[in-house]
DNA sequence: AGCACGCCGACT
DNA sequence: GTCGGCGTGCTC
């Protein structure tokens, strides 16, 4: 392969080169370079393939593949795009290596545009002529020729808005050679923050960490640093002098956000600092701005990008820091497709890159407080909140203890509170996990549940849009009159609560509250987010009813008392990092109550009030929390103290899905250290009309579960109807 | 992934 | 007699 200098074109008559697609195959393609053709690798290339013409990245020098040359096609051509780096073909590698997943599947995640690889097609923009010819000029034809004398060179359409005429007149006057055509590459402007405008002022404790993790930046070399601070400690702030120092350096910043169409104010906290906002990544971008986006990473042209976990494979060339903040968080995992933690990957990220990594949460996950107990991260702690505001105070509420009326869910301790905060004149927050009305719905005369019928779980009836859904599949009903069982009219009874039942519940007890339900059935881009907090900042709505999408972010000074309706929910199920994660969101929702000045309150309903985690929330003892999750973790050899996988077995067929999960579980690997469990029907026994098992594999830490799962696989040939899913890591049971 | 090939049921 | 269902297998 020819080196991106040489231009030697006689070198080899038939040079082969590998061509990584992104496709779920198993590794890349060879192909012929023609003559005068120049490639290397990192380069995007279009390819035959079958009938089809693909675009791929050449991966390196081919000619092993043991083929006769008449079956190696030629590249087609060289698209005119920045080479993908180094740094994120070794991460393809190294997600395919560890995660076992096809490259090609992986490579597919950096190649998520199309229209990247689509030929541009150029914007026509108009600008004044120098010399205005001699034309008829209307009224029309003289307002946008005033525009357009006023401000750079625009399109058509822009144009006519502002001048209130349609784009027929602009697109006449440049046909009448009074407005000149230009036509250039789409990608538009992209501002670039300063980091040197003077910023908040920061607390001296605060200062020092962002000057220490400046210093990371300086170093231009792979760390990790935890940024440990609970809300309202400015954590957000200390990092952006971090990501300031990036940009005097000339390098590039991406920061992962956990859900971050809906992180507004976090938007706007940067756009305070370095006086633009940042580019954004995230799914529910149109598909011009992504590829506009991709294009503009590749060229260097975007300084900062904040965007969701799948924005750390776009195409840096000179990344100088990876933030990952609120790294705790679930929504990092990825559960479709390749299956992978955006934390963990954009660790590897900074290392294959060699710049810096900050991690920051006020709740770090037990993985990261191990690495820096085990000396591997650093760590910055900002224990205090910023300005005024104190910690809010924590207290339990034993509901087995305050008996809760029939078909009631808010205990008298915390009615109470609501009234007198909302007396006051303040906000408050009650907090319910489950979206819908009713969890459970099911017929008074024969007991029939209603069920998802290609899911093992129940329907979830929302009477809003008085349908009945299913939460993991998004099948959806119309409630039915009658017991599709036993006939009986009207029959339905309502089990268990969600927020829009709470809701009911809070026009009974308060009827004089200005309540909204936040959930993500209301509040599902960035525009209803904004106007959502405009109506809390405004004082519209005082009482906030919400699943888990208030949790994260937003910031109301006058938000002082929380309500946890049901603190038990997420420790159900068994799971390993069950009483982990509750922590991490029960402080989460904690941490929205009180801001500077006012004193939050914060009522927890538990029907487990002694159980560790609920202690350790009401004393804010997280650390002792953590060392006794650890400790267990460790007895129990489990992650981060040992290596755990998951295999999902799946299929329409249950036949034939029980028979393959036989032939595997007889293949099993046993040997020292090892200890597989199942199959077992998977939490959700059927998933999307598909019958799932698991099998779950437990190791020492010395052993490679990517050797061993591998050999485990191969001995046991995949029926074509059964798909296996490999899950390295796995954060959730489900 | 996607596209072709292939082998069985209901239609102009 | 064909159109078309999606099972199987291949793509340098």
């Amino acid at each position: 392969m020819k080196s991106q200098a040489s231009t030697d074109l006689f070198a080899n008559d038939s040079q082969l080169v590998k061509v990584l697609l992104p496709l779920p195959l198993a590794g890349p393609y060879d192909y012929r370079v023609p003559p005068g053709m120049d490639v290397w690798p990192g380069r995007f290339v279009r390819v035959p393939f079958g009938p089809r013409r693909l675009v791929g990245v050449v991966w390196g020098e081919g000619g092993d593949s043991g083929l006769e040359a008449s079956r190696i096609k030629d590249l087609d051509s060289v698209l005119p795009l920045p080479d993908l780096p180094q740094a994120n073909r070794d991460l393809v590698d190294w997600i395919s290596a560890y995660c076992l997943a096809p490259q090609g599947a992986v490579l597919r995640m950096a190649m998520s545009v199309p229209a990247v690889f689509e030929p541009v097609k150029p914007i026509t923009l108009y600008e004044p002529m120098e010399e205005l010819p001699d034309i008829r000029l209307t009224a029309a034809r003289k307002r946008v020729l005033t525009v357009a004398a006023d401000g750079p060179a625009r399109p058509a359409s822009d144009l006519a808005r502002d001048a209130g005429v349609s784009t027929g007149v602009v697109t006449g006057l440049a046909d009448a050679g009074a407005l000149k055509r230009i036509s250039v590459a789409p990608g538009g402007y992209w501002p670039q923050p300063d980091p040197d405008l003077p910023g908040p002022g920061l607390s001296e404790l605060q200062s020092k960490a962002a000057l220490e993790m400046a210093e990371h930046v300086k170093a231009r070399d792979f760390s990790v640093t935890l940024l440990d601070g609970v809300t309202g400690s400015g954590k957000t702030e200390v990092y952006f002098e971090a990501v300031a120092e990036s940009l005097r350096q000339g390098r590039q910043v991406v920061v992962l956000l956990p859900e971050i169409a809906l992180s507004t104010q976090w938007l706007s906290r940067f756009e305070r600092r370095f006086g633009v906002a940042p580019a954004v990544w995230h799914s529910d971008l149109t598909q011009s701005k992504r590829r506009d986006s991709w294009k503009a990473v590749a060229e260097g042209k975007i300084q900062v990008l904040v965007g969701a976990r799948s924005a750390l494979h776009l195409p840096f060339p000179d990344l100088g820091l990876i933030v990952i903040d609120e790294e705790h968080d679930q929504s990092f995992k990825q559960e479709e497709g390749v299956i992978y933690n955006a934390r963990d990957m954009g660790i590897v990220r900074g290392r294959l890159a060699q710049c810096p990594v900050i991690l920051a949460s006020a709740t770090p996950s037990l993985e990261t407080v191990v690495n820096v107990r085990e000396g591997r991260f650093h760590k910055l702690e900002l224990p205090e909140r910023h300005g005024v505001a104190e910690l809010p105070t924590i207290e339990l509420v034993d509901i087995l203890k305050n008996s809760l009326g029939r078909q009631r869910w808010i205990s008298p301790p915390l009615e109470t509170a609501l009234k007198e905060t909302l007396a006051r004149g303040e906000q408050a927050l009650l907090f319910l996990n489950r979206r819908g009305y009713a969890p459970l719905t099911l017929c008074d005369g024969c007991g029939h549940r209603l069920e998802c019928p290609n899911c093992s779980a129940w329907l979830v009836e929302h009477r809003f849009s008085k349908r009945l859904e299913c939460h993991h599949c998004g099948y959806a009903t119309r409630k039915p009159d009658d017991c599709p069982e036993c006939g009986a009219h009207d029959s339905f009874r309502a089990c268990g609560p969600g927020v829009e039942r709470l809701a009911e519940e809070v026009e009974l007890i308060l009827p004089e509250a200005r309540a909204e339900l936040v959930t993500s059935d209301n509040i599902y881009g960035p525009a209803a987010a904004s106007a959502f907090v405009d109506r809390v900042t405004s004082g519209e709505t005082n009482l906030i009813i919400g699943t888990q999408i208030v949790a994260k972010g937003y910031h109301f000074p006058k938000l002082t008392l929380v309500g946890v309706v049901d603190a038990d929910l997420g420790l159900a199920g068994g799971d390993l990092r069950a009483a982990e994660r509750t922590y991490q969101l029960l402080h989460q929702v904690a941490g929205r109550a009180g801001r500077e000045g006012h004193k939050g309150r914060v009522l927890i309903q538990s029907a487990n009030v002694d159980s560790p985690v609920m202690e350790a929330l009401a004393k804010g003892d997280r650390d002792g929390f953590l060392e006794a999750e650890s400790n267990m973790r460790e007895l129990s050899r489990m992650p981060p103290f040992g290596r755990l996988a998951a295999l999902i077995i799946s299929g329409m067929d249950e036949v034939a899905v029980d028979r393959f999960c036989g032939e595997l579980a007889r293949k099993a690997p046993r040997m020292d250290g090892v200890l597989v469990l199942g199959p077992a029907p998977a939490p959700m026994a059927l998933l999307r009309g598909r019958h799932r098992r698991r099998f779950l594999i437990k190791a020492d830490k010395r052993i490679s579960l990517q050797k061993l799962i591998p050999q485990w696989l191969n001995q046991v040939k995949e029926p074509s109807s059964v798909r296996t899913q490999i899950d390295i890591d796995p954060v959730s049971f489900m």
